[in-house]
RNA sequence: GCGCCUGUAGCUCAGUUGGAUAGAGCAACGGACUUCUAAUCCGUGUGCCAGGGGUUCGACUCCCUUCAGGCGCACCA
């Protein structure tokens, strides 16, 4: 399946060649062997273990028995050293050597390409992430599905699927009417021009608090809302006022974290592509009255019905939300439409996909909702209730000021420092949404998102710096090394971590969870920091020198490409 | 009331489509820098895997149920 070939001509894969032997000696389907074997929970164990548990069963004999028979069957080779029993189990000590010899020569060869494969080729995968309402502040909220959106894309392009990066911008809907009607009764334009977003979202509170008051606000913003869809020149002009201004604070964020798009169609675009599903809907009959509003009803789903026109018959956002998924299907004849949307959205997404399903769309089954949980406070001063608001950007800030600290007092000779505190700061930050899975709530507290220790984003960059530094010091590398001078545990076990990099991406893809190769590429930096920190690699004798070298370039490379597809960037120094 | 998510060490979390003695980080304590960047490493403890049933050779994992917390439940997005 690999792009890249070995010299001998195939990539050898250490587990298929044993399930091979064990399919042999079994009887038993390879896919069926494949799937079995497991990871013994102890090192010592061995690298593979075969559990005879189901064989007893057919050939009508004791686990242990079946391992012990099995064991005494497998001769030593070029894949396996040994075939040890183990109660139930059949335990398997690969070549080492070999093994060793195999994954470093791979990944050198391939570089920042190791991991990658063809099992995305002409597949296309429609990603939405990020989504912010315009006129709204960016807050830590939306950096939790901005940066698992931003890692789900790299991870499925480096799997040879081609990507779409989608903003579904939240720029249309009824807010835009009473944000029209605030700018015109309050806004200031100084004030607006030099900090758009915060005193949008003053006037536009201030909007809210008037209409307690007086309740024909609502009807002027309606009616300007009703302006904007009819086109009304200077209802246009400022909604596309409130857009620029906002896209234009919003792209400086994503250009700090090195986040890109391919496409800012928000609600917006589809704002015009209504209408055909209306029309959809109501020839399959599927269009009921409900007090007035036309609905679709999901009883059958056992889920509450999707409203598709409201009872002025006005178009809702599921209607929005409808065409924009028959928009992306007819575009890019998507093999996944991935919406990466909080958590508190699910029933949305059943609705939208449940009726697509009703309106015939087989590839209904194709859209995932990647829900992502809530970003919470453990900081009673930050809550949101309190209308204190975090903003994306003043957590970026702190992070590169803390960093800046930092290295103050860690290297403070360090050149590019802006540049280093950048990639530092934001790796702590983005760790913090990236180390767990999805439905956990992230606590954001400052001490815990902007930590440099142990299990973080620094760590593993540190880990990065650390050899590359041996590696500068180095010189030139030979081209070619005896790995059979890496004789250590540490050094075995490091490979193996190397060995299952692929493995991560390809788990944390199928999952859309991309806390699955930040914690593989941390395993394999504290794995390497446990070799640094025992083992010479510079003073060393020249033959194991040049070979942990090797090994030290392969673990540099394997971090860099990991943190690079999480979306973290990695200096050379820190 | 109904639906979805969560419940594992003091805290924050992993636990590979059911497998062997349930693991990390943080916090605490004790060690390791004339030597490759100590943002590191080594060592020391802790578990009614929320409770109760069930399925089977075997359950943190699957099913049922109870409890606790969170998020949703049509004219906002």
């Amino acid at each position: 399946m690999s792009l890249y070939i070995k010299r001998g001509g195939y990539e050898m894969d250490f587990k298929k060649e044993i399930a091979q032997k064990i399919s042999l000696l079994t009887d038993m389907e390879l896919e069926k062997v494949l799937d079995l074997i497991e990871t013994p929970p102890q090192k010592n164990m061995g690298d593979y273990a075969f559990p005879c548990f189901q064989l007893a069963k057919v050939m009508r004999k004791a686990p242990n028995m079946i391992a012990a028979e099995l064991a005494a069957k497998v001769q030593p080779d070029n894949v396996v050293e040994k075939a040890e029993p183990a109660g139930g189990y059949l335990n398997f000590f690969i070549n080492k050597g070999e093994y060793i010899k195999e994954i470093i020569y791979e990944v050198l060869a391939q570089g920042e390409q190791f991991g990658s494969s063809d099992m995305g080729k002409d597949k296309n995968v429609v990603v939405e992430f990020s989504s912010p309402n315009i006129a709204k502040p960016f807050h830590v909220g939306h950096l939790y599905t901005t940066v698992i959106g931003n890692a789900i894309e790299k991870i499925y392009k480096h799997l040879g699927y081609n990507t779409i990066k989608m903003n579904h911008l939240g720029d249309w809907g009824t807010q835009f009417g009473k944000l029209i009607s605030a700018y015109k009764r309050w806004g200031d334009e100084a004030v607006i021009e030099k900090d758009p977003i915060n005193e949008l979202l003053k006037i536009y509170v201030k909007f809210h608090e008037e209409a307690e008051k007086d309740p024909a606000l609502e009807d002027e913003a309606r009616n300007y809302f009703k302006k904007l869809e009819d086109s009304d020149p200077e209802a246009v002009a400022l909604w596309q006022k409130f857009r620029d201004l906002s896209l234009k604070e919003f792209m400086e964020l994503y250009k700090k974290l090195n986040i890109s798009f391919d496409s800012f169609a928000g609600e917006s675009f589809y704002s015009d592509k209504m209408g055909e599903v209306v029309e959809i809907l109501k020839e399959k009959n599927l269009l009921k009255d409900s007090n007035g509003a036309k609905i679709v009803d999901l009883e059958q789903f056992n889920i509450p019905p999707c409203m598709i026109l409201k009872s002025d018959g006005a178009t809702i956002y599921a209607t929005r939300d409808l065409a924009t998924a028959l928009y992306r299907k007819r575009t890019y004849d998507f093999y996944k439409n991935v919406y990466v949307v909080g958590g508190t959205q699910s029933l949305h997404f059943q609705q939208i996909f449940s009726t697509l399903g009703l309106m015939g769309f087989e590839w209904h089954k194709d859209c995932i909702h990647v829900s992502t949980s809530l970003v919470k406070f453990a900081d009673k001063k930050l809550s949101t209730r309190k209308g204190d608001v975090i903003f994306a950007k003043d957590v970026v800030n702190e992070a590169i000021h803390k960093t800046l600290e930092v290295i103050d007092i860690k290297n403070a000779n360090l050149e590019n420092k802006e540049e280093v505190a950048k990639m530092v700061g934001i790796g702590a930050l983005l760790y913090a949404f990236l180390k767990n899975s999805r439905d956990k709530d992230v606590i954001f507290t400052w001490e815990d998102t902007l930590s440099f220790e142990g299990e973080s984003g620094p760590y593993v960059q540190y880990t990065y710096v650390r050899g590359k530094s041996i590696l500068r010091r180095a010189g030139q590398v030979a081209e070619t090394a005896d790995y059979s001078f890496l004789q250590s545990d540490d050094e075995f076990q490091l490979v193996k971590l190397l060995g299952g990099f692929k493995d991560a991406l390809k788990e944390a893809a199928d999952r859309y969870e991309p806390f699955v190769v930040t914690r593989h590429i941390t395993e394999i930096a504290k794995a390497y920091n446990k070799i640094y920190n025992s083992h010479p690699i510079l003073n060393a004798e020249a033959n194991v020198k040049n070979a942990r070298l090797h090994l030290t370039k392969a673990v540099c490379t394997v971090i860099y490409t990991g943190l690079k597809l999480v979306g973290i960037e990695t200096p050379e120094s820190m």
